[in-house]
DNA sequence: TTTTATTTTTAGATTAATCTAAAAATAGTT
DNA sequence: AACTATTTTTAGATTAATCTAAAAATAAAA
């Protein structure tokens, strides 16, 4: 069995591994974990030894399909719980994240195979974020960005790729949320700042904005 | 904020509390919680400097009201999950000890008001204790044990005293589950044993398991 | 009331996860 | 290629929770 710091670290270094195909930095993963540099070097080293990275000094690590397994499970477990809080107890969607961080971490394949039923085995948790299968598979969002699409152009909300508090509060009171269809009005060409319209309204949105979310073009 | 372990010591520590009204020992403590006398000592010491217990020592501990008030609430919280997991996620009442375990030390007050609200607010939990109420307020079982029958004596199977998995599923097996009505048909003077009637059918029960089945007289 | 047995505490180590500060390796820049 | 800056690793400490073994206190028995 694995600790709850184990599996931080696993998940942490799954994300970023989808980013580079080298292996992970040491301060990318200190950084997303909010620890230091020594810290990750000595819980890296530990890792290697239970074979669930491979590590070479001063060259990053990637994780082993035994890591991979392991964090893929985590990932899994976290998203079920989000849609658990969303759509079992009326949580709004960003009020999941802490929450599902602890409950990522129960340990009972039971558990998590009864609540996927329970919940008629959703596909998506409440960010469009995709929910990997029993057996570790995950499907990745092919899909693009707002900040993607040209004028006249038209998509449907379907993910975000930013999930702070403060991002979605905002996107829900402009009435983003998921499944909400847009269509690019203007663009500006100093910021790349965006006029789109959202169910016939107007709406002005920042690059920074648009670029974390997440549609399907239409 | 506490610690998984803190709370699993003032869970030992009020589990014993009600039983004595003298501080509960060291040794009390090592047992149920499978760990040594001497980390006991440690533990205790560190829970007195947070004010959560008194300790005297050689005199054994209490629970303080600030360290009762989060026992309570993490024993609310056990029996709340152990409520979803059988009502909702269809488990057997002997399947859901060790992952309400886990489940209990999940912190999050709104997470506990709205499973509590999904749940229907419950009294009880699968095994008939009693849920603590949101101001910790814990009502006792002050029923009989199907022990302290006499014969002719009717009652209803309110609870049980021991939680082990073998002892519920012989519960289970010879149809004794909360709800149903027996009554003592006789009583062997020599070792206590009973043979009581069970939906019209003859059973035979040893006393060490009828001393651990809670009952309410009819 | 001594003596013996049991319980509890202390002292000193150990393991997991972390940190700071310094050293070593790699990367970037003239 | 040599120097500088950045990243990563090592060395040594720290904190939480635990342990073993020995000492101290309490309880039980002769």
């Amino acid at each position: 069995m694995n600790t709850y710091t184990e599996e931080n670290y696993l998940k942490a270094i799954f994300k970023y591994s989808n980013k580079t195909k080298e292996g992970v930095s040491t301060n990318v993963i200190a950084d997303e974990l909010d620890t230091k540099a020594s810290s990750v070097t000595d819980m890296i080293k530990k890792l290697s030894d239970k074979k669930l990275v491979l590590y070479k000094k001063y060259k990053g690590v990637t994780l082993t399909e035994k890591g991979r397994q392991i964090a893929v499970s985590v990932i899994r477990k976290h998203r079920l719980w989000e849609v658990f809080l969303v759509d079992k107890l009326d949580f709004k969607w960003d009020e999941v994240h802490d929450i599902a961080e602890q409950l990522e971490h129960i340990q009972s394949d039971k558990l998590v195979k009864r609540l996927d039923t329970f919940l008629e085995n959703p596909k998506y948790d409440p960010h469009g974020d995709p929910i990997p299968d029993e057996d570790g598979n995950l499907q990745h969002h092919k899909d693009f960005t707002l900040s993607d699409l040209a004028i006249d152009e038209k998509g449907v909300i379907v993910g975000v790729k930013e999930h702070s508090t403060s991002y979605l509060k905002y996107l829900e009171s402009i009435n983003l949320v998921l499944g909400t269809e847009i269509k690019v009005k203007e663009i500006v060409d100093f910021d790349h700042s965006m006029s789109i319209s959202v169910n016939d309204e107007a709406v002005n949105i920042s690059h920074q904005a648009s670029k974390n979310l997440i549609v399907k073009k239409l």
